[in-house]
DNA sequence: CCAATGTCAGGTTGACTGATATGC
DNA sequence: CGCATATCAGTCTACCTGACATTG
């Protein structure tokens, strides 16, 4: 890890006064560079809470997307959906999910063309573990109050949904 | 690209009611979740920007650091800090920097130690250009009022001070 | 025949670790 | 001497593109 000591002001503000001295658009970058670094954040904090269960991030939500399916189990092309990942890289995870015990490719019941990702009971203990451990940190979001953190989801929701994420 | 049209309903929303039907903290995974699905979107935007000039989004950052530094060149340690990036990365985006001509390496004055890039003419002109292309499109921000990208900024900023990112 | 599904080969980026050379 | 700076070799994850076989 890099040593990192804090700097004594903060680099997204400075920044904007340099950007608001040449180009327009001020507001929008400081926005847009303050998400970018916190998902850094965040994914940090995630990844450190999951290394112990050697889950990264994207292995992790593809788990936690089958824990909430009915039937444990759903067809790789509807995975990629829903975590919004290329169907290369569901096959790449989904490869690592197995090789871990974590998960099994079984056949669809009609459609032969399909595969099913379907999580074993190791896969749900471990998402279980795992999930202690992420809550425990409150996935780095407890420097917020419960009453910001719903304000972030909504201001994030609404860029979500401008940006054609989903349709309600 | 993946084929991905969108959801019928909120993804993030519906996790959140699985999640709380099993486990705490569902505000702060449902904002988390957010932040990084947001990140996404706005790094996939700014990117997508970017590509005429063959810039990446951490490239295009060291690229505007170095416009931002009053002599137009820092120390490669100096620029991981700002980045909060690993020293190997900075080695590593410094090569490709140059090799594309955007950026030079010189000598430190004093500290034979540490070297300094220093951005080119042409480093200049990139950014001018590849700036006016992300401000074209705000970064991905333009679904958010200026309002709600401030609040966003605000929000981000308490998280990262809460991570240590700076310390005012 | 065309469309959909998943896999595979091959290439890119960036990040990390650990070792190393150089200079303060 | 210890510490700082940058590089290098090697590894890893994930992403993308394009081609392909199988099936509907």
């Amino acid at each position: 890890m890099a040593a990192r000591q804090p700097l004594p002001f903060d680099p997204i503000d400075e920044a904007r006064r340099h950007w608001e001295d040449r180009w327009d658009g001020g507001a929008a970058m400081a926005a847009a560079t303050s998400i970018v670094r916190a998902s850094q954040i965040v994914v940090a904090k995630v990844e450190e809470a999951l290394r112990p269960f050697e889950l990264t991030f994207p292995r992790y939500e593809a788990l936690v997307l089958l824990v909430f399916s009915r039937k444990g189990a759903l067809p790789l092309g509807k995975m990629g959906e829903r975590l919004q990942i290329h169907p290369a890289s569901v096959t790449n995870i989904i490869d690592r999910l197995e090789a871990q015990g974590f998960v099994t490719r079984i056949a669809h019941p009609t459609d032969r063309r399909t595969i099913l990702a379907e999580i074993t009971d190791d896969g749900r203990r471990v998402v279980e573990e795992a999930t202690k451990a992420i809550v425990a940190v409150s996935l780095g979001l407890d420097v917020l109050s419960e009453r910001e953190q719903n304000a972030v989801t909504r201001l994030m929701r609404k860029l979500r949904l401008g940006h054609g994420d989903f349709s309600a």
